[in-house]
RNA sequence: GGGGGCGUAGCUCAAUUGGUUAGAGUACCGGACUGUCGAUCCGGUGGUUGCGGGUUCGAGUCCCGUCGCCCUCGCCA
């Protein structure tokens, strides 16, 4: 083989003049008869090659005559000599002024006709076959750029924490199951029938057993798995930055974590990541109705239970009615909540604003109201529309406790803290799309808008069980002031075990969590004071956690950790809301990989060896079906 | 598990209200052509309209089912 002596990306006018080895797959081609150009392509650009018959080199018929044959995505070898382009230069290309003449042709693989053209320009083929053709498709360039950039924040990452004393350890795919939490993907043991490994969804528990071995600072970039269904930023087999610390408290992890944020937008992107504001969960709720505001624009939620209660509209009132006795914020108290819509009032159709009330109807509210502010005769604000003849007689507090402008629409949710909240902080979204008040992401140019969330509740009701679960996990710590209340709480006391608060963090970018952390717990009183709030009885505590339990016996450090999202940080970067994007070889939403057709179906033999038989019967082929 | 979208030539798409032999571009095959870079020009091959059933004189089009892919709710400690 003619093995390259330069690549495709990286000939110019210096190399007039020299004779080069090239190896790529042809591109494209443009056959003149006695004239034939190829665009020969490898990961790192394209160089035309020139066949040209009355060239002294090619005067040989043989070697056109091979030319002529070449097809797209046929892999070759040439030598040949840089020359100045005749035929001016392209500009399109880094290597646009210079073209190779080719002496020597070899075809080291002639290709089938490919099911597509690995082609950027044209517009791209479905996903199944992209996804089932995965080979062709990573060979376009912006494939391969995700590629690079996805190694490039690998390299990034291991050299911040590198710096910074962290230790890379490598934790076990194959686990134990605690079926908490997600659903997890199970292995059958050969060894001890009738049991089964699972899969990780995170290294957490080990990743806290390696503080109490004494490592200190631990990082991993690991495979995480969780058998959910997917969703178009999430994969069931996914990837995270994991970290851990020992002797920390919240404020360094957040130092440490900013730090790397700002090392690693500097280099993938160029962006001077400025001082991450922190938000309190309570205040994201109150002003955003989500746990990862978006902030990129201004839209914002006022609680305006106070007004409305003067208000004689039977939907406020009764609202209102709901929970009174609870202490505010109570995920059960009535609220009644108002977003201010600038320009509403001319953006914002009756078909929209119907449709609104539709919407969140999804979410458990049953309905929005809806009033515009419009210019009265006498030139000042006048309310239209909805329930405008209810709020007209006390406009004046109206106009005052929403901050109402003529122009606007203003947006209410009536209900329960937890539904008016959920289901306007998910129309505020919707409005923002509808007015178009949502900037690029952050790769296109657009802003990129970082946030600390803190103070997280520990813990949140199961609406179907009625169980109360950790809102982070269950090895996340109360924080500090709240650690005796915690201990001493009654866990029939539904109000007092709602408002305890946790030391959880996450990072927030354009309102997408990117990472999301905690300090844990490192004392195993506590550690059992929340398995028993979680349903666990001491009994099962033990037989799930004993080795947890047991470590935090024996000298368990302080410390603290979080993890990244890596899928979705290169998503930011490449600037993709496709997480399939980002990944070499992704999974269909059924998890089923296209290219290799897993899963599939295993020998009785392979089965019986680990234990298991398979109770699943294929359908009956020919059934007859009802119509 | 629920809701929605899509499925027509290798690929990207079109096909009026249900109406003649399902078209175009591209790819592929053959031919012409010495300066192209989305080469150009001429000709050609290529279709179980995802699959199964139904309604109809007639189905790519309507109905039922099913499969695949995508979006989404639930779910994701």
């Amino acid at each position: 083989m003619l093995s390259r002596t330069v690549t495709c990306g990286q000939i110019r006018e210096a190399h007039i003049g020299q004779t080069v080895r090239l190896n790529g797959w042809v591109n494209s081609y443009r056959d003149h008869g006695n004239l034939i150009f190829i665009d020969l392509r490898d990961r790192y650009g394209l160089t035309q090659l020139v066949f040209d018959k009355e060239d002294a080199h090619n005067a040989q018929a043989e070697i056109m005559a091979m030319a002529d044959k070449l097809r797209s995505e046929d892999v070759i070898a040439i030598e040949g000599q840089v020359r100045t382009r005749i035929g001016g230069e392209n500009p399109k290309l880094p290597t646009g002024k210079v073209e190779v003449v080719v002496k020597l042709l070899e075809v080291l693989n002639k290709t089938s006709n490919p099911p597509f053209q690995p082609d950027d320009n044209a517009a791209l083929p479905n996903e199944e076959l992209r996804l089932t053709h995965r080979y062709i498709d990573l060979r376009r360039p912006s494939m391969q750029n995700v590629l690079t950039a996805r190694h490039r924040l690998y390299k990034a990452t291991r050299s911040y924490f590198d710096e910074n004393g962290f230790t890379e350890v490598e934790t076990p795919i194959l686990y134990k199951s605690t079926p908490e939490g997600a659903r997890e993907f199970i292995v059958p043991c050969r060894n001890v029938p009738g049991t089964f490994y699972a899969l990780p969804q995170s290294p957490q528990l080990f990743k806290q057993i390696l503080m109490v071995a004494g490592v200190d600072r631990y990082m991993q970039i690991c495979r995480c798995f969780r058998d959910e269904d997917p969703r178009a930023d999430r994969q069931p087999e996914f990837t995270q930055i994991d970290l851990e610390m020992s002797f920390v408290r919240r404020e360094h992890i957040i130092e440490m974590m900013e730090g790397f944020v700002r090392r690693l937008w500097q280099e993938m992107a160029g962006y001077a990541v400025p001082k991450i504001q922190q938000m309190s969960y309570r205040q994201a709720m109150e002003d955003y109705g989500i746990d990862r505001p978006d902030t990129r624009y201004d839209l914002r939620i006022k609680d305006i239970s106070v007004f409305a209660a003067t208000v004689d509209f039977n939907v406020f009132k009764g609202a209102l009615e709901k929970g009174k006795d609870r202490p505010a914020f109570n995920s059960k108290r009535g609220v009644v909540k108002a977003m201010r819509v600038p320009g509403g009032a001319e953006k914002l159709t009756r078909k929209m604003t119907d449709g609104y009330a539709e919407f969140v109807k999804g979410f458990g509210a049953g309905g929005v109201a809806v009033v515009k502010v419009i210019k009265g005769e006498d030139g000042g604000a006048k309310l239209d529309t909805g329930i405008a003849k209810f709020l007209e007689p006390v406009k004046g507090a109206f106009l005052e406790a929403t901050g109402a402008q003529i122009g606007d629409t203003v947006l209410f949710a009536a209900d329960t803290y937890a539904v008016a909240t959920k289901a306007i902080g998910e129309l505020r979204q919707k409005v923002a799309r509808d007015m178009g008040m949502v900037p690029k992401p952050g790769a296109e140019g657009g802003p990129w808008n970082f946030l600390w969330v803190v103070d997280f509740p520990m813990f949140e009701k199961n609406k179907e069980t009625g169980k109360w679960v950790a809102m982070h996990h269950p090895f996340t710590s109360p924080r500090d002031d709240q650690m005796r209340a915690f201990l001493d709480a009654d866990v029939e006391d539904e109000d007092t075990i709602e408002g305890i608060v946790s030391a959880g963090y996450d990072i927030v970018l354009n309102g997408q969590e990117i990472a999301g952390g905690s300090v844990r717990i490192h004392d195993g009183a506590v550690q059992s004071k929340v398995f028993k709030l979680l349903g666990l009885t001491p009994e099962s505590a033990r037989e799930k956690f004993s080795f947890l339990l047991e470590a935090l016996s024996f000298g368990a450090p302080p410390h603290a950790g979080i993890a990244f999202g890596l899928d979705r940080l290169v998503m930011n970067f490449v600037g993709t809301d496709n997480i399939r994007d980002v990944i070499a070889f992704p999974k269909t939403q059924i998890g089923a990989d296209l290219m290799t057709k897993a899963p599939s179906q295993v020998p009785e033999k392979s089965q019986s060896e680990v234990h298991i038989k398979s109770t699943w019967v294929p359908p009956a082929k020919g059934a007859v079906q009802p119509g």
